[in-house]
DNA sequence: GTGAAAGCGCTAACAT
DNA sequence: ATGTTAGCGCTTTCAC
């Protein structure tokens, strides 16, 4: 007696044969055809042999699900990014996957458009799937209900980008926004520049916006320089040429423009030559981010540069690190991990025309 | 007697109460509290409330991995697509998770590179997690292996992007490839360009790049017009300027560009102003794939613009009627689908300068 | 080193 | 309309 399932000693024909089918092929028991694949070490070789000879000819396909039930543990991990027409994002997840699926991680990517409502919808979807852990961006870490339900129940979770703060008992892997912001814009002083104005998406929403401002406060305060109000403009699309427009009509214009994101920093550039203005011999423009397009364009844009692939891999990793601890809690690595940025200053930024007033 | 797990009555600290914790809670069977969520007609309202009551109480969550196992239907789509560091890719993820999710199915995301390995692994990633069916994006549909292998294992998948010709039984939702890259071609003669060549990615590796190839021959033709040999630049980052550089300083320089994709059109603009000549004043330009970013740049780029976003959601809708279907295999809607493209010109496309020879 | 048996959380006959 | 029962495919004690 070979078969356990139809008389006749075959599979159903409905999904391929079951690990049980590979034992009986194998003259094993279905624990000793598990352990071939789970644990190799606890069986005899020439019986994993037989196993997996079994297994090859039968075309066994482990199913998954099977596996993550019984375990009591999927090795899924659930990401929730805000979205995948943001370049930083869609660069992110590249590192995302390689980590996970390297280490023999599963994910179930969601996107969050910073929407407070979706967010709680797509937390409970990956939650609903049992994910071990989580990687998220959340708009603003230290307000952030989901975070805060997250921590309730224990979920383990790492951000990315979002940098928790020192107060906060959050996990993170981002660059020193602030610092690297200080960065550019010290560049941009070096260039020459005095009067310069930062711009920004949904500023108020944004903890990256704020310490990405903060940090040109730092800049501009250490060079004796008076920080401007921020420009912010919330949507992409509008006319944002008017209120752009508006401010370089100004007895005091801005000669250089930092935008607290690359995307914002297109749009702007665009704008900026719509209003008849080049860049960069009539004005600067300094981005954030560091997406590959940014260096494609004409003239290259000049930007802080983040490691977002390896942004995605290494929360990946030290989430892995969290999951696979001790149990008592707190990974090897450090809580927060701040990445090294990298500074691309050209193309965009030239030394701010000589113009008389 | 109300637990029926620990001594206590209470659910093991793990992981949340159960379904069977729901029920004994509710003082109804395990089958009626299952029937509440899966089967509502199924059960008396006041019944239902009471089970309701108690999984609220509770805070129970349905542990997905449960029903998937047991339903032999997981009610989950693979996706495979290309990258998402092209915009067109992430825009058509939006379509895809806004449609799946509202339909109630669960989303796998995987990445190719268009790797062919890298192809196999994924789709047998997939296949492990017992995903119901697929929809994904292949370099060449004509000769792909996994496409064969879906085929002949039977698994319902959905092409994007990728049209499937007359002969072959594969499903797929796109534009008509040929006749949209017919139709920009046309704007280009329209404006009074006869000298248009096509830039291309893999060339030789991508069925869409030689479709639209085709339209473009179509629209030459139909002029009076000789199609020029396609320039094909495989790789973004390079010094593709040389290759332009050496096409514009002929006698018979194209005045216009037809790049098979937005991502390529944008680098030849870049290539172009690096050269020296002004876009379109000089040279026009015009793209394919009509990502959001291409409106925003200055010039606008001009393009041939597919609907990304709803390819996804309808690929995904293909699907699930495919998969909804009573068995009998071919689902309601017509197995390729032709969604209707648009044309952007305006911006990077201008009269060709009258320049004497 | 290997096998027998229990069960992860859920659904779906089959009874009643 | 509700309860009983039998698994889905796998891992994992617990014996031997």
């Amino acid at each position: 007696m070979t078969g356990r399932h139809s008389p006749d000693g075959k599979a159903r024909s409905g999904s391929g044969p079951t690990l049980a089918d590979v034992a009986d092929a194998a003259r094993v028991s279905l624990a000793t055809a598990s352990r071939v694949f789970s644990h190799p070490a606890m069986v005899r070789d020439s019986t994993a042999q037989r196993v997996h000879d079994a297994a090859r000819r039968m075309e066994f396909r482990p199913n998954l699900l099977g596996s993550k039930l019984r375990a009591q543990q999927t090795r899924m991990i659930g990401v929730m990014l805000p979205t995948m027409d943001n370049a930083v994002f869609a660069e992110c997840w590249r590192g995302i996957e390689e980590a996970a699926l390297a280490a023999g991680y599963s994910l179930m990517l969601v996107t969050s458009g910073y929407d407070p409502m979706r967010e709680r919808e797509r937390i409970e979807y990956l939650l609903r799937h049992r994910v071990d852990g989580m990687v998220l961006t959340v708009a603003d870490a230290a307000h952030s209900a989901v975070l805060d339900q997250l921590d309730a129940e224990g979920v383990p979770y790492v951000l990315a980008y979002n940098q928790a703060g020192g107060r906060s008992r959050r996990h993170s892997v981002s660059v020193d926004n602030r610092g690297s912001a200080c960065d550019g814009v010290e560049a941009l002083i070096a260039a020459g520049h005095r009067r310069i104005v930062v711009v920004s998406g949904a500023f108020i929403a944004s903890d990256r916006a704020r310490q990405r401002y903060a940090g040109y406060q730092d800049a501009m305060h250490a060079h004796g320089l008076a920080p401007l109000p921020v420009l912010s403009l919330p949507s992409h699309t509008a006319s944002n040429a008017a209120q752009i427009r508006a401010l370089i009509d100004e007895d005091d214009a801005p000669t250089a423009f930092f935008c607290t994101n690359d995307l914002l920093a297109i749009g702007v550039i665009s704008d900026l030559r719509r209003l008849g203005l080049r860049v960069p011999d009539d004005v600067s423009v300094l981005g954030y981010d560091g997406i590959a397009l940014g260096s494609v364009m004409e003239p290259p844009l000049a930007t802080v540069v983040q490691p977002n692939t390896d942004i995605g891999a290494r929360a990946v990793g030290h989430l892995l690190a969290w999951l696979h601890a001790p149990t008592g809690e707190t990974p090897a690595a450090a809580r927060v991990t701040l990445l090294p940025h990298a500074l691309r200053v050209s193309g965009s930024i030239a030394a701010p025309p000589t113009v008389s007033t």
